[in-house]
DNA sequence: TGAATATGTTAGCAGTGTCAACATTAAAAA
DNA sequence: TTTTTAATGTTGACACTGCTAACATATTCA
C-alpha cells in the first residue's frame, strides 16, 4: 500500500530523470511526465529541485561521475598504450551517453558553481583525466601537461561534437562524403580503429 | 499605417529571430515573442514556419552563411599564417556566435537533410573549409587532407565547446586552475595568441 | 471580374514551469 | 510519551508555450 509518504523519492526521481534523459533526450523531459513516470503528484519534485535547471545539474552530477568511472577503466592496458584507450573510452562515453553528455557540456546549466556537488563531480572527473593524463605522458613538464591536456581533451570532445552531427562514420573517413551534414544514424564497429589514429596524430 | 498584409514578414522574422537567438539563447525563444516582438499576431508566424524547428532552422542556415563569410576573411593574409588565422576566425565566431552555434551543431535540429536550404548551407560551409585547407596545407595528398581536415575542425569545434564552458581564459592557460569548470564570463584579449599556439600544436 | 491562393487574425486546446494553500507524516522538542 | 515543528506530499491555479481550426483580408491569375 502506498503510503503518503515515499522515503526516497528524491534519488528515485533523480534515477528515473536520468533514464528519460538519455532515452529522449533534455528538452522533452518534463518535470511533470518525471513525476508521473514515477507515480507520485505532478508538484511534488518541486520538494526535492527548486527549478528544472536543479534538475539538470542533478543528471549532469550523475553524468560527471559515470564519465569518471569509466575513464577509470583505463588503468587495465599496458602504459603506451593508455592515453589511446582513454580516449576511445572518452569519445564512446560521450557518443553512448550523448543526451546526457548534452546536458554536461552544453549551454542548459550554464554556471556549475551555482550547484556544489555538480561542481566538485565536474572538477573532480576532469582532475582525473589530468592525473591519468600525467600519468601516460613521458614528458612530466607541468606546463606542456596541462597545456597538451586541454589540447586533446578539446579534440575528444570536438570529435564528440561532430561524429554526432556528420556522417562521418569512422570507415567512410578517407571517403569523406561531399555531404557530410546528415544525421548519423549508427556508430559502426570501426569506431575504435578510428579514434585510435585520431588521438594517436595528437601526440 | 499597417496594412493586413505584411509583404516581407518571413525574412523580417528571421532577422527577428537571429537576433533574439543570439541575445537570449534559442531555448527562451518563443514564437509567441518573436510574433510580438514583429509586431504581429501569435499566429502569424505559422504561415512561414510549420514547426519551431523549421525556424531553429532558418536560424541556423544563417549563421552558417555568416561563418562562410566569416572564414573567407582569412584569405588576405600570408599564406603561411593562414591555417592559424583561419583558426582564430573559426573559434572566434564559435565564441562570439555562441547561441547561433548551439543552433548550428547542437541538437535542437537534429536532420539537416530535412532543411534543403540548412542542408546545402552547412554543406557549402564544410567545403569552403576544406579548400581552404588545402589551399593552406603543404601536403595536397587528398586523404591526408581530410584526415587532418577533420582532425583540425575536432580541434577548434571542441576549443569553442570548452571555451563557454571552462575557466580557461587563455592567459591562464599554463596556471590552470584546480576549478575549470568556472562560467565563462570574458573572453579576453589573449584569446587569438592562445588560438595560435593550439593551432600550431596540430600541424 | 471572379475564383483560387496566400497571408493575416482570433479563439481555443493540451501541455508546461512554477507557486500558494492545504494535508499528512516523520522528526525533534517538551 | 505527548506535542510541536519541519519535511514531504497533494490540489488547484496562473501565465506561458507550441500548435490547430475557423475565419478575414488581400493578392494573383484565369
Amino acid at each position: 500500500m502506498k503510503s503518503y509518504h515515499h522515503g526516497n523519492l528524491k534519488q528515485e526521481l533523480i534515477d528515473c530523470a536520468c533514464k528519460m534523459c538519455e532515452r529522449d533526450g533534455y528538452t522533452k523531459l518534463s518535470i511533470r511526465s518525471l513525476a508521473k513516470e514515477s507515480n507520485v503528484s505532478q508538484t511534488a519534485p518541486y520538494r526535492h529541485f527548486k527549478t528544472k535547471e536543479d534538475l539538470y545539474a542533478e543528471i549532469a552530477k550523475e553524468g560527471f561521475n559515470k564519465l569518471h568511472k569509466t575513464i577509470s577503466k583505463v588503468k587495465s592496458k599496458n602504459i603506451e598504450e593508455n592515453l589511446i584507450f582513454l580516449g576511445e573510452e572518452y569519445v564512446a562515453f560521450g557518443v553512448k551517453n550523448a543526451n546526457t553528455y548534452d546536458l554536461m557540456f552544453g549551454t542548459a546549466v550554464t554556471d556549475f558553481t551555482k550547484y556544489p556537488h555538480l561542481f566538485q563531480a565536474a572538477n573532480q572527473t576532469y582532475h582525473h583525466l589530468l592525473s591519468l593524463f600525467t600519468e601516460y605522458s613521458s614528458n612530466k613538464d607541468s606546463e606542456f601537461i596541462s597545456e597538451t591536456c586541454i589540447d586533446l581533451w578539446a579534440k575528444m570532445h570536438g570529435l564528440v561534437g561532430l561524429l554526432r552531427k556528420l556522417e562521418v562514420v569512422p570507415s567512410k573517413l578517407l571517403d569523406m562524403p561531399d555531404t557530410p551534414f546528415m544525421a548519423l544514424n549508427s556508430i559502426n564497429n570501426d569506431l575504435n580503429s578510428y579514434i585510435k589514429k585520431f588521438i594517436r596524430a595528437t601526440q
